[in-house]
This record gives C-alpha cells, sequence and structure tokens, in this order.
DNA sequence: ATATTATGTCAAATATATTTTACATTTTAT
DNA sequence: ATAAAATGTAAAATATATTTGACATAATAT
C-alpha cells in the first residue's frame, strides 16, 4: 500500500494538522498518521467521516482509477 | 445503519449470490450478509475489493449524498 | 412433496483496527 | 538560537471487524 498523497492534500489544503483532522473526525493523530502514510486499513465509517470534513467524497480519497 | 441497497443492487445485477460475492472477494458470506443489512463498518480494502467485483466505484456503493 | 440453494441471525473464537504512552526528528514561529 | 508545534514510528493494550460453526426460514428446482 503506497502512501495516500490525495488526502495528505486534501488536508493541508484545509489548513489542518494530522491532530486537527483527527480530533474532527474522533480518532488519534497516530490513526491519521498512519492511513496518510499507507500502512492501514481503515473502516468505511472513518473514511467517510475523513471525506465529510475534507468536503470530499470517497472517490475523491480513496479510490484509485486503473 | 440503514441496508445497503444500493449492494444488494449491483450483486443482484450480477447475478451472484452472497457465497458468490463473498468467494469472490476472499471473505465469509456471513460479512457480506452482515455488510448488506447495515450491521456493519466494513474495512476500506473490502469495500474496494467488493466495488470491483460488482464494476462499481466506492461511490456508486457506499457514498451517501446528503 | 422433497431436495437444494439462498438468506437471516447468533454466540464464541480469532484477526486486526485503533488507542495509549512514549520518544525522536522535522518544521514553523518567536 | 530557541521554543513550540507537527510529524514519524513503535510496543503493549483495547475495541471491533471477521471467521467459524450452527440452526432456522424462504425461495427455487426437481
Amino acid at each position: 500500500m503506497g502512501k495516500n498523497l490525495k488526502l495528505k492534500s486534501a488536508r493541508v489544503a484545509k489548513d489542518m494538522s494530522q491532530k486537527d483532522l483527527a480530533d474532527a473526525v474522533g480518532v488519534t493523530r497516530q490513526t491519521i498518521n498512519a492511513i496518510e502514510n499507507g500502512d492501514y486499513n481503515p473502516t468505511i465509517n472513518l473514511c467517510i467521516a475523513i471525506c465529510k470534513a475534507l468536503d470530499k467524497t470517497l472517490n475523491d480519497l480513496f479510490w484509485e482509477d486503473d
């Protein structure tokens, strides 16, 4: 699993730190960090919460077109 | 969490049983059943595998527009 | 009518997502 | 140059996704 640069970009575009986003969606900073660095397989509910916090959709942040 | 009727529809449209889909993505029948019935918070990797098996995207099957 | 397949559900076990605590390095502000 | 904030990472604990095995009902075929 590679890094999720789309997520990182969307977060930075909103001027949020990893901790800001973590607080917004109710998880810890380490969880956001792990997702951005691709070490991780988060639940869909968390992905949806992240998308909503960043005004994006699942396809925007978590879908890869072949 | 309500039922995921979009998922169920997409599966039936492909003429697949819950077990067929489960086998295609490498989980058990109970897991697919639970996801369709909305009792459940699956991982994003499983959601992506399901989407690919059904020729759909994450937004098609797991995103709700307000 | 009977057998077979598909579905709904449940309890206990296992795998893994997430938290907690902690420390190191990098980046940004003063 | 220094302090503070942000990031990367890791090990142990906890919460929860998923499996396994089982039983019941509904739908479909013979």
